[in-house]
RNA sequence: GGUCCCGUAGCUCAAUUGGCUAGAGCGCCUGCCUUACAAGCAGGAGGUCACAGGUUCGAGCCCUGUCGGGACCACCA
């Protein structure tokens, strides 16, 4: 017990007590009928790369609640996982393949670029992993789920064959990014915006008659893309523009094919300000142009592109010809017929792949879709009618905003790392339905319906292809029927290229995770497990055995931490699953927290190089430090900007981050550093933009932030080292009311309250609060007033025992109340603290015997949450006590001021009335204790010493008798400065109460506690001149 | 373009939801190695609550507008 570090050591406690929580198995959760559930999903952070700042930000909220509500003694689950993120994963994989091999997913083909996606996937997600334990995190990691795992798959499979079935899901067009380089559609934030120089140009198409003759009028339109005129299908005008009411509803000739289109209104497309007002339709090959098809089918839509950029063959005479090539032709033809006007020069934003670098062409593909209609709607009512909560409460309106537009959800993506499309189709003619009618379909029409048994696993329909006339039949096979599948393979059909949406199995996410759709068993915790529930289909329901206990248990979760930026991507359609599955919200909570900002205002990533590892911070700093500081950033309202520095990697000298160091590349081989101003050298440091070389030093990013928490550790460090160095001699036994001097009782009234408003503020999911008040708690009231207190009775052989029991009573609950922001910190000193005293005197809730004998948990983590009794809350003592902080501060104030050395004893006369002298006297040695100060004298009729320092606390007036030391002049240059500032408060009170308005219509507590601020102010005031009158 | 958030001490953030003399950490100044802690202790300075109006007995907080910063969504022929 003699080896107790000066400070706290994080590294060696972290290594010790995350395997004992582990080996303990603390972290599990399991089904207990005695305990009330309480369910965290994470928000499973993607196996692209490593973890960030927001994170941990995520992961420590997280940890807290569920480390809070274990310790209340609920059943506390936290459910890990990860997601395997399907375009971002991919394009890391791929964009790495090409840098450092060369070859492309085509090269290397489907099944080898999925092989080196799950190796990549194994490797980061034990980097996450690894940082979450870093961390701290108390997940049950035997349940650790991902989404493309066995069991996950399977949830996947089960609610794309019920939405099908359902008709939920259909099958439709939608254009695309189309990398014709890559010959691959691109998803919307893998194209970026960028200027090109390039054309626009006007041109015009004769107006022709019924019968197809030209009339001599013409209509002028212009565009940037010449060669789609081939694929127009319509020009449309507004339908209010004047100029050319009366062409609508006529007919266009266009010159190059002399195919006639429509001259059509419509107000979203057509702009009167813009260009001639009339615009060109291609529905095939511009977004816009396909909503206006999407409004006005009848026009139809031609679709002119090969996937490799070339002309397809309704381009007539320039089919296989590049669409640049037959730009060029198509104006030259154009200028021929005299249908060209004019051209100029314009920068023109074009969509490019963020892979190929080349411009992307929007492309009509056969896309699915999930009909939102009902399922928003119901996401939408579990948040109105309030199954769903939101804290704060002002996000539920970006959830409804953008559930209430239900758009259609397009699920699938063309990709190759993701869960397949379980639908197979082929064309439909009497082969395809002969082989679906095998499986028990008959088709009435063009409705396919299955029978009973049959229905249960498949189902189909006959839909549209993509080519005019084509019909194809389209079946969908549930999970675990691989021989429907190999009939289908057998008859000719294929499956569907293309994987699902990421989103939509992390929609699934709160269910999944618990094994659902298996009702039957509880979920896998294995990977062994998982082989052996997977190879078989689930077991019917037999009703005799307890079914799925773990799903029924933690379903729905209690709440559901999150950054606000996917309430929409991901919280709306875990509802919408929710219900949808399972007939309940996944939670009953929605917390979102603030977003972290670097120093300058940006959104930390990495690619902006100013994205810190949480892992270098806990390195520098602890895990503990890390975490509370982390805690007391999120607060309800601001998102939090933290300056970064970078660590100088040889003195520790901290640089603080510029933009120009974000943006820094690197300049002819040379690569950027920074300048370590104490070392006068320069270090290269971690950047997005450059690998820094190998086997040099290099600064990392930090931020000095964190030394708020670190500091906090040491302190609680620090107290409990005080605490443990004197409890030589401990004996356990009761304390009663009498047994308690002035400090304990007002140490353990604010601790009652401190307790109090840990569960106010933790229920609220307001970490900031909760962070400021046990820290307020911690430093300013029991290290610096209450430990101080108590060090005479410490030294004190009959005071000692009661003193050590009340310390080691508050200590012990502080370390509980602590556990949660910093556990490592808080097991080391519980399990020291166990050593010393297995058995401490803690609170019940009786009057008579305050503090009993109590055997305490085996670890802190699963110790019970404290529950001091309200009853121990004491206001008219905590006002006295702070009296008498008020009275010591003053005195301190003077020596101070005085410059009087803390060593020289000082003398105090106060002037009070005789219950707050009598009050003083009790605590006179406190004075000697805290202040090296002698209390000589406390009454009514003390009157002020000639050549004393004074001050006035509205009930009772100090003097410091300071013969010789005090100055005259400074001394009434002090009050009156005093005077001065209490005369503007007493003004302005008096103000407000001689406003008849505020007293007959404020409330009257208020008004009340106006009158009695002034009262105290007046006396202040009046003490404060009569010591200016004296000094004169 | 739509929606939301923010602007309070040099920096980073609070302010119990409209009511005590607007607080804290860091930084700064003064004095201390006082027997748990110099990552500490004691004391102190520092604020036109972005700006302009309005509502109210009363506004940092509510309303309107302006300026500045940020986020999300939509759009960008």
């Amino acid at each position: 017990m003699s080896e107790i570090p000066k400070h706290y050591e994080p590294g060696t406690t972290q290594q010790q007590w995350f395997p004992f929580w582990e080996e303990h198995g603390y972290f599990n959760a399991e089904p207990n009928p005695d305990r009330q559930p309480h369910t965290i999903m994470i928000p499973l952070p993607n196996v692209t790369g490593a973890l960030h700042m927001g994170h941990a930000l995520n992961g420590t909220c997280q940890d807290l609640i569920t480390r809070w509500r274990r310790m209340q003694g609920y059943e506390a689950l936290w459910m890990p996982g990860t997601d395997h993120a399907g375009i971002a994963t991919q394009a890391v994989v791929e964009r790495r393949m090409l840098e450092e091999e060369g070859l492309t997913r085509h090269d290397v083909g489907r099944e080898a670029l999925v092989n080196r996606i799950w190796k990549w996937k194994d490797a980061y997600e034990k980097r996450i992993v690894s940082q979450q334990k870093s961390l701290g995190a108390s997940c049950d990691w035997r349940r650790i789920r991902f989404t493309l795992d066995e069991v996950c798959a399977r949830a996947v499979r089960k609610t794309f064959f019920k939405m099908f079935s359902d008709g939920l899901i259909y099958r439709g067009k939608r254009l695309v990014n189309w990398d014709v380089h890559l010959q691959t559609a691109v998803a919307d934030d893998e194209v970026f915006d960028e200027e090109v120089d390039g054309h626009f140009w006007t041109f015009n198409y004769p107006v022709v008659d019924d019968d197809g003759n030209e009339t001599g009028e013409r209509i002028s339109f212009s565009t940037t893309r010449p060669e789609t005129m081939l694929g127009d299908t319509a020009v449309c005008v507004h339908p209010t523009d004047e100029r050319y009411t009366h062409l609508v509803g006529r007919k266009v000739k266009i010159p190059l094919n002399d195919r006639l289109i429509p001259i059509i209104a419509d107000g979203l497309l057509a702009d009167k300000e813009l260009g001639t007002g009339a615009v060109k339709v291609t529905p095939a090959h511009d977004p816009n142009d396909y909503a206006c098809y999407q409004r006005n089918p009848e026009i139809g839509i031609i679709n002119i592109l090969n996937p490799d950029g070339t002309l397809n063959e309704n381009a007539g005479p320039w089919e296989g010809q590049d669409r640049y090539k037959v730009r060029e032709r198509v104006v030259e033809r154009m200028a021929e017929e005299g249908h060209f006007e004019g051209v100029e020069d314009r920068k023109i934003p074009i969509k490019h792949s963020d892979r190929s670098k080349t411009i992307v062409e929007p492309y009509l593909s056969d896309q699915w879709f999930v009909k939102m209609d009902d399922l928003a709607q119901a996401a939408i009512d579990a948040v109105e009618d309030g199954r769903v909560r939101f804290f704060p409460s002002r996000y539920a309106k970006t959830y409804i905003d953008w559930l209430a537009e239900k758009r259609d959800w397009c699920i699938s993506r063309q990709l190759w790392w993701g869960h397949r499309i379980p639908i197979w189709s082929r064309p439909f003619d009497d082969e395809a339905r002969a082989a679906v009618q095998k499986l028990g379909a008959t088709f009435n029409g063009e409705d396919v319906t299955l029978d009973g048994e049959h229905a249960a696993y498949v189902s189909a329909v006959v839909a549209d292809g993509i080519q005019p006339g084509e019909r194809l039949l389209l079946v969908c096979v549930d999970d675990g029927h691989e021989a429907i599948e190999e009939q289908l393979n057998a008859a000719g059909f294929e499956q569907d290229p293309d994987v699902l949406d990421t989103w939509f199995s992390s929609a699934l996410w709160p269910h999944a995770t618990l094994g659902w759709p298996d009702t039957e068993r509880n979920p896998p915790l294995n990977e062994e497990e998982v082989a052996k529930q997977t190879a078989a289909p689930a077991p019917k329901p037999t009703g005799d055995g307890k079914g799925n206990e773990v799903l029924d248990y933690f379903y729905p979760g209690s709440v559901l931490i999150t950054s606000r930026d996917i309430i929409t991507l991901w919280v709306a359609r875990m509802v919408l699953t929710g219900l949808y599955n399972m007939g309940d919200v996944p939670f009953r909570h929605v917390h979102v927290h603030p977003k972290i900002l670097d120093g300058f205002g940006q959104t930390m990533s990495k690619s902006k190089g100013n994205g810190v590892d949480p892992v270098d911070l806990i390195e520098k700093y602890g895990a503990d430090a890390v975490r509370f500081t982390i805690a007391s950033f999120a607060g309800e309202t601001q998102d939090v900007r933290l300056p970064i520095s970078y660590e100088c990697p040889k003195c520790e000298t901290l640089i603080p981050q510029t933009i120009a160091h974000q943006n820094a590349k690197p300049d002819e081989g040379t690569k950027p550093t920074v300048h370590c101003p104490k070392c006068k050298a320069d270090y290269q440091y971690t950047s997005p933009n450059y690998d820094p070389d190998p086997d040099v030093p290099v600064a990392r990013m930090v931020s000095e932030r964190f030394e708020y928490g670190r500091n906090f550790c040491n302190k609680l460090w620090n107290a409990a080292r005080f605490a443990m160095l004197n409890l030589e001699g401990y004996t356990e036994g009761p304390v009663t009311q009498d047994d308690l001097q002035l400090e304990d009782r007002w140490i353990l009234s604010r601790l009652s309250t401190v307790t109090a408003q840990m569960d106010e503020f933790l229920g609220r999911y307001q970490f900031d609060a909760a962070t400021r008040a046990i820290r307020e708690f911690t430093w300013n009231e029991f290290c610096d007033w209450y430990l101080e207190m108590i060090k005479p009775r410490l030294r004190d052989e009959a005071q000692r025992p009661v003193a050590q029991r009340v310390l080691l009573s508050v200590l012990d609950s502080l370390v509980r109340l602590l556990q949660p922001f910093a556990p490592f910190i808080c097991e080391e000193l519980w399990q020291r603290l166990r050593e010393i005293a297995p058995v401490r005197s803690l609170p019940v809730d009786d009057a008579t015997n305050v503090l009993m004998p109590t055997e305490v948990a085996e670890a802190c983590i699963v110790a019970s949450w404290p529950q001091i009794p309200a009853a121990w809350r004491d206001e008219s003592l905590e006002k006295r006590f702070a009296r008498l902080q008020e009275t010591i501060a003053a005195v301190r104030n003077v020596r101070a001021i005085y410059q009087i050395p803390p060593g020289t004893p000082i003398k105090l006369l106060m002037r009070a009335t005789p219950e707050v002298a009598d009050e003083l006297q009790n605590v006179s040695q406190q004075f000697e204790n805290l202040a090296k100060t002698v209390l000589e004298a406390a009454g009514a009729d003390v009157v002020r010493p000639s050549g004393a320092a004074s001050f006035s606390l509205g009930d009772a007036d100090g003097y410091v008798p300071l013969e010789g030391l005090i100055d005259r002049k400074k001394e009434l240059e002090r009050q009156q400065k005093e005077l001065e500032t209490l005369r503007k408060h007493v003004a302005g009170h008096e103000k407000k109460l001689a406003n008849e308005n505020f007293v007959s219509r404020a409330p009257e507590h208020v008004v009340a506690n106006v009158r009695e601020t002034l009262e105290n102010l007046r006396k202040q005031l009046a003490s404060v001149e009569a010591i200016i009158a004296d000094l004169q």
